[in-house]
DNA sequence: GCAAATCCTGACCGATTGATCAAGATGCGC
DNA sequence: GCGCATCTTGATCAATCGGTCAGGATTTGC
């Protein structure tokens, strides 16, 4: 039964070395210009050209537009999610808040395009994410806000509403890669290094560690 | 020398009541266009539409897309640096920055639009603003800056960079306008209602007035 | 009420869009 | 090194893009 030769899909999926790299070189390329244009102003040319192949090869690999788009939002999506997996039960609410801004302020720094290309759906009006936020992050924001609850009422921080909590971190820790571009021309500078995101994040943190009556 | 006949421009700039109208509405809808699909994702034509205008019409009252982009810009540049005077000496440091949250959250419930079109420019790179960012937003970042560190220096309010903390004010009350779409779909709600965005102010309110050491 | 200024719009333009295809080039299993 | 699968690419498609224009309709100044 196990098939020589496996369904059409299936195979353009299989390894192969050249199409893995052309394939993320692609994906990398389209990242970035749709972070920055978004879905409709990117055009499949202008990828193509920043990964350095003919447009017709950018087709070979992903058949539509919409195809390379969500290929290229499937990555994001799942870094967002994992990174809230840094709030479990069990953690102290000043240690896995701090490590929660931590991380995300890493992402921000490390992987902007991902943050901007999130950023960028919601700013369409998350045509191509509505299931996914209905779905999948909707648990994950119920669940992690009935162990913001269980803090509060053991007393071990103070009285928050958990989904207030969660935006005022998404947004302050996301708008370290959304809003980069505005720091860098506010702050006269040609660059953000090491220091300034670990100011930010030691900013944040104590706002928010601070703000919720514990002590560090 | 007062001419009957003033140069083209000037008179296309007369005020008339059909002109007037006419370009409100295509303020609006190119804002709200420009807002969800960027400015190269942006069609005249979805924005005639949107206005119920021709698209000839359009075009006879703004030349081109990047002439309506920059009038538009030009409304929403002003409302983002006026909210930043309620930061002004004189003020009670608690009672200054409240209002400012306040009032960037009202923004963010009533015009939306704005804010994501802001938003917008910086995720493609502040092309069309970047002379605006490092010249107005700079002077006024600084001279904001200059009056947190007075206020510091006076022992009225813990220590902090000023612009970071503007950094997680301007994100923490324009993610109610960028993200708004996000909420909605994790909250499960139809729409979001005054108590919400009230919910917000008083979450991130607290967190910077408690996390900055004063007493409400 | 008559000009002149203003406003409106169908038709149209070249350029760019996403996408396709045939045919050739290259890589790889055997 | 043969043969098949994979990869590459120039040429090309219809649709849409931003923008123009001529000329008719309407408003406005006097």
């Amino acid at each position: 039964m196990a098939a020589k030769t496996r369904k059409r899909q299936e195979m353009l999926a299989r390894p192969g070395l050249i199409r893995r790299r052309n394939v993320a070189k692609i994906l990398k390329a389209a990242e970035t210009v749709f972070a920055s244009k978004g879905f409709s102003g990117a055009s499949t040319a202008a990828i193509a050209r920043l990964a350095g192949v003919p447009k017709p090869n950018l087709h070979y690999y992903f058949r539509t537009k919409q195809a390379l788009y969500e290929a290229v939002l499937d990555h994001v999506l799942g870094m967002w999610v994992d990174a809230m997996e840094e709030l479990h039960p069990g953690a102290d609410p000043a240690d896995a808040l701090s490590r929660y801004v931590a991380r995300k302020i890493d992402l921000s720094r490390r992987l902007p395009a991902a943050s901007r290309l999130w950023a960028m759906e919601m700013l369409a009006g998350a045509p191509h994410i509505g299931g996914f936020l209905r779905g999948r992050v909707r648990e994950l924001v119920a669940e992690k806000s009935a162990l913001i609850e269980t803090w509060i009422e053991a007393g071990r921080i103070a009285p928050v509403v958990p989904a207030h909590l969660f935006f005022v971190i998404w947004a302050a820790t996301q708008t370290y890669a959304d809003f980069a571009v505005q720091m860098t021309a506010v702050l006269n500078r040609k660059s953000l290094d090491a220091d300034f995101y670990d100011t930010g994040r030691d900013t944040l943190t104590t706002l928010i560690v601070n703000g919720l009556g514990l002590k560090r």
